[in-house]
RNA sequence: GGCGCCAUGGUGUAACUGGUUAACACGCCGCCCUCUCAAGGCGGAGAGUUCGGGUUCGAUCCCCGAUGGCGCUACCA
C-alpha cells in the first residue's frame, strides 16, 4: 500500500446532527495522526447538507470535542451549506457529460413503488427520457427535478488500504440521487466534489462507508478526477457487540470530560481501539500501553489499522485515566482539576503550593478527576464531608471519639510533630489502652479525611499539620450527624475495639 | 431478503514471507504489605486461534464452505 506519502491531505467530515460522539472522534484521531506523521494536511469539514437535522449548536458541540481531545486542523472549518454552487457545477458537469440525469420522480411515488413492489432500487425509469423532453418539464418548474446518477454496468473496485481489494458489482447501486429536487447536494455528491476540490490524496473514515464507497469511484472516473486512497477503519461497538449507541452510556466524546476523563488518556486509548504500533516496524513497542501524543504520531501509519470492529471497554479507558492522572506533574493537573472544582463549587482554602504538594500526595489514588472535588476533598479544605460507608467501617465504635480526643490532646502538648512522633504517640496511646493500633489508625484516618481510602495515615497527618490534625480529631464526636447515624447501625464489627 | 466486510482468552491487541509452551495490556481471582485500598508488590486462572473440510512434512497464518457479528440497502450523512 503506498503508505509514506511525501505530504497527504485529509479530512475529517463529521455531520452537525449529533454531538461529536466516540467513534467519529477515533476518525478524527486518526486523519489528524496521519498528517501529522507525514507532515501533511488535515482538515476540517462540516457536512451541513440535512438542514433538517444539522444545527450550528451540533457545530460548536463537535469543535470542543476536537479541542478537547486536541486535535487542531490546518483548514476549515469549510461548511458545505456555503459550498453550493460547487455541488450544482459538478452535477451539471456529470448530466453534460451524460454521467447523470433528471429525475422527475417525487419521493412519494418512490416510497409508494418501494412499499407495493419488490422494487428495492429505483426503476430508472427517468434514465432514458428524451433530452430535449427532460429539459422542457424541468424548465417548466411545474415538476421539480432531482438529478441521479448513471450507474454503468460492470463492477467498479478500488484497493483499500485496510481492506485491500474490494469490488461490488454495479448492478447491486442504484442510480442515486446527486442533486435533490431543491438543488441540495446528498452525501454522495457533495463528498466526491469536495475531496476532489480540496485535493484530498487519502480518506480515513469508518468502514460504514464501505458500501458507499463503490458510488463515489464511479463518480470520480466520470470527473476524470485521481481516485484517492481509501482506508477504511473498523468501527467501535458497545460492550454488547453492537453499534455504539446511546444505549450503552455515554456516546459523546463531551461526556467522557465530563466524567473527569482526561484528554491524554482518552486519546491514548482511543488510537489503540482498532490500532496498534505493529510489531513488525516497530518491535520495541509491541508490548507499550502507553503512548503520547508525540509517541502515537511518530508511530501511526495505515497498516497499523486492523479490519475487525473493536469494542468500547470501560475499564480499560479507567485504567489509562488512572495512568495519566498519576504521571502528570500536578502543576499541569491542576488547571484540569480547577475546572472540577468550579463545577462542584469548592474553594480550595489552602496555598497554590500547598495545593500542589496535596496532589501529587492523594494522585496515586485517583481515578478520575471527579475525586479531587469528591473524596479527596479534605486535603485542600477544612470543608469535607465524611462518607457515611467509611464512618460505619471505622468510626462506628463509641469509645472512639474519646480515644481520638486524648489523641488530640497528646499531639497538642507534644514538643515536635512529625510523622515518626505522631506513630510513635498513637502506638503508645494505643498500647496503654490496650487496644489494636489498627482500630486507631483507621479511625483517625476516616475523622481526618472523611474517607475509609486515604494515603498512609501519618502521612496524611505530616501533610496535615498539627492544628488541622489536633481540630479534626476533636471535632469527630459533634456536628457530624452522620456520625452518630452510623453509631446506631453498629452492625460492623470487624474493626471495633476489643 | 440482497450485497459487502470481519472472525485469536470476557475486552483491546501481538505472533517476520506457514514451524512459538499462542505473547502483552485491561478486567477477574488469590497472596503479600497490615494502618485503609479504589494504592503498591507478587502470583494465578482464562484462548490451542468460531466450526467443518482441504493444500502442506507442518497451519492462527493459504483455499473452500458453514455459522455468527457488523455495515450498506433514503431526494440522511
Amino acid at each position: 500500500m503506498p503508505d509514506s506519502p511525501s505530504s497527504p491531505r485529509v479530512r475529517f467530515a463529521p455531520s452537525p446532527t449529533g454531538y461529536l460522539h466516540v467513534g467519529g472522534a477515533r476518525t478524527a484521531l486518526f486523519n489528524w495522526l496521519f498528517a501529522r506523521h507525514f507532515g501533511g494536511t488535515f482538515i476540517l469539514r462540516i457536512e451541513d447538507t440535512d438542514f433538517e437535522r444539522s444545527s450550528e449548536a451540533m457545530v460548536e458541540g463537535i469543535l470542543e470535542g476536537m479541542r478537547w481531545i486536541g486535535l487542531d486542523w490546518d483548514e476549515g472549518p469549510f461548511f458545505q451549506s456555503q459550498r453550493l454552487p460547487l455541488y450544482q457545477a459538478t452535477a451539471q458537469k456529470l448530466i453534460d457529460s451524460g454521467h447523470a440525469y433528471y429525475c422527475f420522480c417525487t419521493k412519494g411515488e418512490l416510497e409508494s413503488r418501494r412499499a407495493e413492489g419488490t422494487a428495492a432500487m429505483y426503476d430508472r425509469r427517468c434514465r432514458n427520457l428524451d433530452r430535449a423532453e427532460s429539459e422542457k418539464r424541468r424548465l417548466d418548474g411545474k415538476s421539480p427535478a432531482a438529478v441521479r446518477f448513471a450507474v454503468p454496468d460492470g463492477a467498479t473496485s478500488w484497493d483499500d488500504a485496510v481492506f485491500g481489494r474490494v469490488e461490488f458489482a454495479n448492478a447491486e447501486l442504484e442510480d442515486f440521487v446527486l442533486l435533490r429536487s431543491d438543488g441540495i447536494p446528498t452525501y454522495h455528491l457533495s463528498v466526491v466534489a469536495d475531496d476532489i476540490d480540496m485535493r484530498l490524496t487519502h480518506i480515513l473514515r469508518g468502514a460504514d462507508h464501505i458500501s458507499n464507497t463503490p458510488k463515489q469511484v464511479l463518480q470520480y472516473s466520470a470527473l476524470g478526477a485521481e481516485l484517492p486512497i481509501f482506508a477504511h477503519v473498523p468501527l467501535i461497538l458497545g460492550p454488547d457487540k453492537t453499534r455504539l449507541s446511546k444505549r450503552h452510556g455515554a456516546t459523546s466524546v463531551i461526556a467522557y470530560k465530563d466524567m473527569g476523563i482526561v484528554p491524554e488518556a482518552f486519546r491514548n486509548f482511543l488510537a489503540l481501539l482498532g490500532w496498534s504500533p505493529g510489531s513488525k516496524q516497530n518491535p520495541q513497542h509491541k508490548d507499550r500501553e502507553t503512548f503520547s501524543s508525540e509517541d502515537l504520531i511518530q508511530l501511526f501509519t495505515l497498516d497499523g489499522i486492523s479490519k475487525s470492529n473493536a469494542v468500547f471497554d470501560n475499564d480499560k479507558l479507567a485504567w489509562f485515566n488512572t495512568e495519566y492522572i498519576r504521571a502528570y506533574d500536578s502543576n499541569k493537573l491542576l488547571p484540569l482539576i480547577q475546572i472540577e472544582w468550579q463545577a462542584a463549587e469548592f474553594v480550595p482554602t489552602r496555598t497554590e503550593e500547598e495545593i500542589l504538594a496535596a496532589i501529587d500526595f492523594v494522585k496515586p489514588r485517583a481515578r478520575s478527576l471527579k475525586d479531587f472535588a469528591g473524596s479527596f476533598r479534605a486535603h485542600f479544605s477544612d470543608d469535607f464531608e465524611y462518607d457515611p460507608a467509611a464512618v460505619t467501617k471505622f468510626l462506628a465504635d463509641p469509645s472512639l471519639p474519646s480515644l481520638l480526643q486524648e489523641l488530640a490532646a497528646r499531639y497538642d502538648v507534644a514538643p515536635d510533630f512529625t510523622e515518626a512522633s505522631a506513630e510513635e504517640l498513637l502506638r503508645a496511646l494505643a498500647t496503654e489502652k490496650n487496644i489494636k493500633a489498627g482500630a486507631l489508625i483507621n479511625g483517625s484516618r476516616v475523622a481526618l479525611t472523611g474517607q475509609a481510602v486515604a494515603p498512609s495515615l501519618f502521612a496524611v497527618m505530616a501533610f496535615l499539620g498539627k492544628d488541622r490534625v489536633v481540630q479534626r480529631l476533636n471535632s469527630v464526636d459533634k456536628g457530624h450527624p452522620e456520625r452518630s447515624l452510623a453509631g446506631n447501625a453498629s452492625q460492623t464489627q470487624s474493626n471495633s475495639l476489643p
